[in-house]
RNA sequence: GGUUCGGUAGUUCAGUUGGUUAGAAUACAUGCCUGUCACGCAUGGGGUCGCGGGUUCGAGUCCCGUCCGGACCGCCA
């Protein structure tokens, strides 16, 4: 070992002794008489003091080193005269004696501290440099914990992590695969897996009973803030269980974590109906830390006159408390904020309860004092409030409504960070229809169970046909999901016809599935979290890329290594591949 | 595929209606300074204003195209 010490764990307790210390030169200060430096290591930062008059030769040499250099250094610890306070190692210092220059630096492109001068762009670039941050650290440090604590909670509960393999078979449903060609097999392709679903369902079919495995993923789609196309998943699966016994394993394993991790004791998470989420918040992740739930007023709004309530198929709103005040400015503000193309509502209609009990409308046109009383009355508003309305086709305006509360959640500073409010939200519908291809697609993925008491309803409204599937939700977002799956074969045929597979197709695909559901397959579900995600929210954050090491940017460029990047005709050749012009 | 914001010193940014030699902070270099900890003071070097084209007497500034980055929509079973 060249150190004794680190530089983040000496104090009073130390002075006197002889300690080597290695690390970054952080920053020096130099004083002419003296000079001081910061000695930076991963687990803090301890000063190293030099004096002219003790020791000119060495006060002189270290007045030359540069940011980053790494040093390590031999010296006594002694208390300083004056003290620093703000942090652990600041009551002390080391006496400098000995100075070796382990590698010398060239001046870092951007500050490494607390808060640095850099951009994202450079920040990746120079990731190496960046993940030297405190900040950047902590995460990799909050995420390795997080996942040893995951590992705890599993293990103690009987689950074993096996590994499944990452050159799989690419299938056309869900999302785009990333594929790996074949050099032995030409003309043919491996994917890499978007998730290991069949292969967990097989240790299923195996008898493991209960796996889990922290595995990476992949997705050949845009990217997001909180998505990367190579991302992880705790993945996990039980058999011999209900969709009860699933909630209530992982509603513990997100307690121990919430306790574990962030000292909290969690209430147990409500749970809300897919319907109820639509019906209440717009979307399917609603963010509970703050009430205002839409009100529909179709009831209220109808044959008043107004053309755009009137033809609307949905007219729907929410109650800002206390933003009666708003001003035209704000209320401009918010209607464009609906009209962006993101958002996309044609326009926002207000009602200003008053303080002195007097209502304003954006559309008292159309409505008397009365009838604005009797909306104000469905969204039990106080003088005070300011409502909010939209209108319009329903699915288009409950998306639009659910982005103006989450704007206004921010704007009311509702949305603390540190707050958590976990969420189940449960009975799925099992299919969605798509208007492009004209046939459904599954909701979750097609080896889900729809609920028994809705397979009647697969052949003539499926729809409406419920799964028995349940996403995880912290603060709006999506942490988790999965559900109970199908372990019989003529199920699994059946919901591959309803999503349109010929048998051969089904077959083809999927046919080793439904072959091992034929030799005692249990019955079986799971869940799959997305670690990153996870991580981020423990940590406030809305990106996940400060919890990946070595993240990809917006285009799915590493632009550090320079991935992805054009290879030779030579192993074009070997893979029989010709690339279009 | 689309919407939107941005690209000016190593870095983060400012730059007025299109008008003289493109600025600030910080970083860097040199000198001074014995208790700093965002040390201080002084001096200095540092610019393809992303790239290409256009309008104009004149473009960092206006227009078109393009490249790069961020956020978002579509997409993400």
């Amino acid at each position: 070992m060249l150190r004794t010490n680190t530089c983040g764990e000496l104090n009073m307790t130390h002075v006197g002794k002889t300690v080597t210390l290695c690390g970054w030169l952080q920053r020096s200060r130099d004083l002419g008489g003296m000079t001081f430096i910061d000695l930076r290591d991963r687990y803090g930062i301890t000063q190293l003091a030099f004096n002219m008059e003790t020791n000119a030769e060495l006060c002189e040499f270290a007045r030359r080193l540069g940011r980053e250099y790494v040093l390590c250094v031999t010296g006594n610890v002694a208390e300083r005269s004056s003290k620093n306070l703000k942090i652990p190692t600041g009551e002390i210092e080391i006496i400098a004696e000995k100075v070796d220059i382990l590698n010398a630096a060239k001046t870092p492109p951007f500050t490494i501290e607390e808060h640095t001068d850099g951009g994202d762009d450079l920040r990746m670039k120079y990731r190496y440099l960046d993940l030297r941050r405190p900040v950047v650290r902590q995460n990799l440090e909050l995420r390795h914990r997080m996942g040893i604590e995951i590992r705890n909670y599993l293990n103690s509960k009987d689950f074993i992590e096996v590994e499944t393999p990452f050159l799989i078979k690419s299938t056309p449903e869900g999302a785009r695969d990333f594929v790996v060609p074949s050099r032995m097999n030409q003309g043919e392709f491996y994917a890499l897996p978007q998730s290991p679903q069949t292969f967990k369902q097989l240790l299923m079919v195996s008898g493991f009973d209960r796996y889990f495995q922290i595995v990476r993923c992949f997705r050949d789609e845009d990217l997001r803030a909180d998505r990367q196309p190579e991302f992880t998943q705790i993945d996990c699966e039980m058999s011999f269980i209900t969709q009860e016994d699933i909630l209530n394993t992982f509603e513990g394993m997100t307690k121990h974590l919430f306790k574990t991790i962030k000292g909290l004791d969690a209430a147990d998470f409500p749970r809300m109906s897919y319907a109820d989420a639509m019906k209440y918040y717009g979307c399917d992740k609603p963010d509970i830390r703050f009430d205002m739930k839409f009100v529909e007023l179709n009831e209220q709004t109808q044959g008043k006159g107004f053309g755009v309530f009137d033809s609307a198929e949905l007219v729907v709103g929410i109650n800002a408390k206390a933003c009666a005040e708003y001003t035209r400015k704000q209320l401009d503000e918010l209607t464009d904020f609906v009209k962006r193309p993101q958002v996309g509502a044609a326009g926002l209609v207000y009602i200003r309860y008053n303080a002195d009990g007097t209502l304003k409308s954006s559309v008292d046109k159309f409505f008397n004092e009365e009838q604005l009383r009797e909306i104000a009355k469905a969204f039990d508003a106080k003088p005070g409030d300011l409502m909010l309305i939209l209108a319009g086709k329903t699915e288009a305006t409950q998306k639009a409504l659910c982005e103006l509360r989450l704007e206004m959640g921010q704007r009311l500073g509702l949305c603390n960070p540190q707050t958590f409010a976990p969420l189940w939200v449960v009975d799925f519908p099992l299919l969605e229809w798509d208007e492009d291809t004209q046939r459904f697609y599954a909701k979750h993925h097609p080896f889900t169970s729809p609920k028994p008491e809705d397979i009647a309803m697969l052949d003539s409204e499926p729809g409406n046909v419920r799964a028995n599937a349940y996403d995880l939700v912290i603060n709006g977002v999506e942490i988790g999901g999965g559900s109970i799956r199908i372990f019989n074969k003529d199920l699994q045929k059946k919901m591959f016809q309803v999503l349109g597979f010929s048998d051969e197709q089904a077959q083809n695909q999927f046919g080793f599935l439904m072959d091992a559901f034929e030799y005692g397959a249990p019955p079986h579900g799971g869940i799959a979290f997305g670690f990153d995600r996870f991580a981020s929210i423990f940590a406030g954050a809305n990106t996940i890329r400060d919890f990946i090491a070595f993240p990809k940017n917006n285009a799915g460029r590493d632009v550090m290594i320079g991935s992805p990047s054009p290879i030779d005709k030579s192993q074009l050749d070997e893979l029989n591949i010709a690339l279009k012009s």
